[in-house]
DNA sequence: CGTGTACTTGAGTGGGCTCAAGCAGGGTGG
DNA sequence: CCACCCTGCTTGAGCCCACTCAAGTACACG
């Protein structure tokens, strides 16, 4: 897979304004006028499919607020396997948590057409320092973050439950707020996710759709999705 | 089990001033004449084994710095499972991530003998308000513990992993600080935070006793430990 | 039209679960 | 002081789910 240069589609400022998403982000604590005065080079990109965001280890040079798409944040365990710890989407930030290290804890890359604005470390260190309300903000989000991360523990993952309940309540986790469409991520990162093999993930999600729990949407497209059965996936997750 | 209330030994101002954890604490940013001034009322708490700490969904009436012991988070998963997501250690702060909602999202509860301050809500959410500094140092506790739970999700929890190296690595995180002491916390808790049985986790720590890699200290009092041959459980750790 | 990637499907094996019984230690009451 | 229980741990036998290895298929892309 080649590395691909996002693209650079517009700057800051203009953008921010009309933003339909600036009461929810962290700019939302960060006035337009203030911006303006930190002359901020605030970069709206899009990234496609497998494209990377940031790479764990490397040094921090920007936070990313997702407008729209997926991105996975990925660590390395002890033996060096990959493993997928959180599911950024909308209204999300990826590299909060290294915001204030000097190197990415995870690698960030994009599991469908992504969209996002990114800050320069600098600007945003600013931002936080300056802005106190910001701080509550922040410490919010991360919150959020360690919720989401508990809960993936408590729910997705667990050897005495069932592969099958795990797949559905990932599924379930992967919806797409207020439809019945679930973001399709590869089968290899489904696994990586619940811990179990990229064959079992498929034969699980093989008999879903042969019952018609689920529908495979858009092809193999960058916008590919799922259809859920919501109540029967609902079903399944809550099976012991 | 009955629910003992736990003992109050002294108040606030005078064991503070000589905590040998005040640097490291939240309270590190806050100044001794503060503490007066806001009439803190900071109590020192001891918890025995077993003891609740606080109870997931109950009102949200203080933080505790938890100064020794261990004490465990649980959550409760789709199935009504009990689940072990985090285990806190000296230093580490007990309800700081529902210090700003009104119901506590865990329970917490001492797995050994645990020594605490407990600092009364209201008291707690002033400094924070009043004290820049502190918020900060809050943003890094919270990140802190993400990155923690990250951790155990990638390294502790995965069905691809086999169960003896996933016990290896528990073991090593419950290491006691600097020595090759590790915190002896019951058969049943550390199935509940990898995953597996009590059964499969009684048989793997009975190998490593036999195979001398754990040694069992201080009998079944609230205060015993393994020792543990940290090389040979490393190496353990580190089998794919 | 060939090539590569991602996914599917199959057969066989084994690790860990289940169920169930046995054991040790500490606390309680006679 | 001992008999008792209760809780937490240990150990065993058998089975089943999910892993492993391997081959086959579908689709996108050049």
């Amino acid at each position: 897979m080649p590395l691909r240069t996002p693209q650079i589609r517009c700057q800051g400022r203009s953008n921010c304004g009309t933003c339909e998403l600036r009461q929810e982000m962290v700019c939302a604590e960060v006035s337009l006028g203030d911006l303006v005065d930190f002359h901020a080079g605030i970069d709206d990109l899009n990234f496609e499919t497998n494209a990377p965001v940031f790479s764990g280890g490397t040094g921090v040079d920007a936070v990313y607020c997702i407008r729209s798409g997926a991105v996975k944040m990925v660590r390395t365990d002890l033996a060096g396997a990959h493993r997928i710890v959180r599911v950024l989407r909308k209204g999300d930030i990826a590299g909060l948590e290294s915001a204030f290290s000097e190197f990415y804890e995870h690698s960030a890359v994009a599991v469908s057409a992504v969209k996002a604005c990114r800050i320069p470390i600098a600007d945003f260190r600013r931002f936080v320092t300056t802005h106190q309300s910001l701080q509550m903000r922040l410490m919010q989000k991360s919150r959020d973050a360690l919720r989401e991360t508990e809960e993936w523990l408590a729910d997705l993952v667990s050897g005495t439950i069932p592969a099958r309940t795990r797949v559905a309540r990932l599924l379930l986790r992967l919806r797409i707020e207020g439809t019945e469409n679930i973001h399709r991520i590869g089968i290899e990162d489904m696994a990586a996710i619940v811990g179990i093999t990229p064959e079992t993930v498929s034969r699980v999600v093989s008999d879903f759709v042969s019952r018609g729990f689920l529908e495979k949407i858009g092809g193999n497209s960058a916008y590919r999705n799922f259809r859920g059965d919501i109540a029967s996936l609902t079903q399944v997750a809550c099976t012991a």
